[in-house]
DNA sequence: GTCTATAAATCGATAGAC
DNA sequence: GTCTATCGATTTATAGAC
């Protein structure tokens, strides 16, 4: 068991106002727009500042750098992501309960694409400021997850796959539909791949899943 | 039938000295490196330069600025990306023609991974410099290969699936293991994804396109 | 708390000597 | 062709008035 990291960790959270809380929620939604679309350094205090309706220095006074938004943007991202891994339930019906995994990460694409955006920009870029959690929480998350599909698998209720390679294809298939949305928009001329990539990706899991 | 894109075509081939194009392959090979690892707006001259092992004013007398190097590296990047879908023989047997396809582009993940995180940091930041080839070239390639899929499945030669919704998954799931690399890495502890890639990718497209 | 003004550092690009 | 020096613009962050 690795140990939680120290890395991203929540800082004190000193006691605020419900009008600080807002402000500060007000700014991480900017930042999520602008970090998602430019990466850590593509991204500007300006353009932040200017998409939260505020001014730079007032900003700043709310979060004391640049970086501070970026790593408060990540903590946050950290759980939505790990949250449906976890959903996952051992004592459910094998074939169902990982479609059913299929079926929450592409709504997360579909709903979420600028946190996945994020993610995907950070880890593209060597994971720099994430990596301790991948290397903690992840890897732990997956390994215990890696055990109940082998378990399945010896049970006869789901094909043999290899657990570790079948989780990395349920990400990357699904985030695909948010990482590269301007390339599958742009080879389906614009139209919503969302329905299509749902039947397709059921048929895809199915067929490889059922025993 | 859409033009070829009047975006990142060859400028002028000025007639160079062998010297000279070495100077430039060195620029270039310099620029794949350090655009890759941390996008456009991420990379430097400075780094670019000393990966190169020039000055900054002598990588700039190779070419007149930092969009020329990335421009340059896009244009050729874009070639061996379309390739290996290319390659793909209509007379050829269905499933095996795809299944080599996707073997090509894992390898491709792993002997060229910078060249797919290029790709990748473009997509992911909307693609500013390279979407006209993705509504052209792009677009065209997969139009003409999905209508011979179609064909394939009419003649029970394939399992139904849709054939653009194909074509990401063999994107996404064979490019995850050079874009997302470390992340991999952090869950397989760092042993060598490819071995095990190779062996589940084939046993996932085996299963999803026999009829 | 919020602003204007500005410091301090970085970075793309140019000037000009050799 | 290659270099040192530097310009000019951008950008993070701070100072200080209100």
């Amino acid at each position: 068991m690795t140990e939680k990291s120290a890395f991203l960790q929540e800082g004190d959270t000193a006691p605020q106002t419900r009008i600080q809380r807002a402000k500060r929620q007000q700014i991480l939604e900017a930042g999520l727009t602008v970090f998602s679309e430019a990466g850590f350094r593509g991204a500007t205090l300006d353009r932040i500042a200017s998409e939260a309706g505020l001014s730079k220095p007032n900003l700043l006074y709310y979060y004391p750098s640049k970086e501070a938004i970026y790593e408060a943007l990540l903590r946050d991202l950290l759980e939505t992501w790990l949250d449906p891994l976890q959903a996952i339930d051992s004592n459910g019906e094998p074939v169902e309960e990982i479609l059913a995994y299929v079926r929450r990460k592409l709504q997360m694409s579909r709903d979420f694409p600028r946190e996945s955006r994020l993610f995907a920009n950070e880890i593209v870029q060597g994971a720099p400021r994430i990596m301790p959690a991948l290397e903690g929480e992840l890897r732990d998350l997956v390994d215990t997850l890696a055990t109940v599909i082998k378990g399945w698998i010896a049970a006869g209720r789901l094909a043999p796959v290899d657990p570790r390679h079948l989780l990395f294809s349920v990400w990357s298939l699904t985030q695909h539909y948010a990482d590269f949305d301007v390339q599958v928009r742009a080879v389906l001329n614009d139209d919503d791949p969302f329905p299509g990539a749902e039947t397709h990706l059921d048929l895809l899991f199915r067929r490889l899943l059922t025993p």
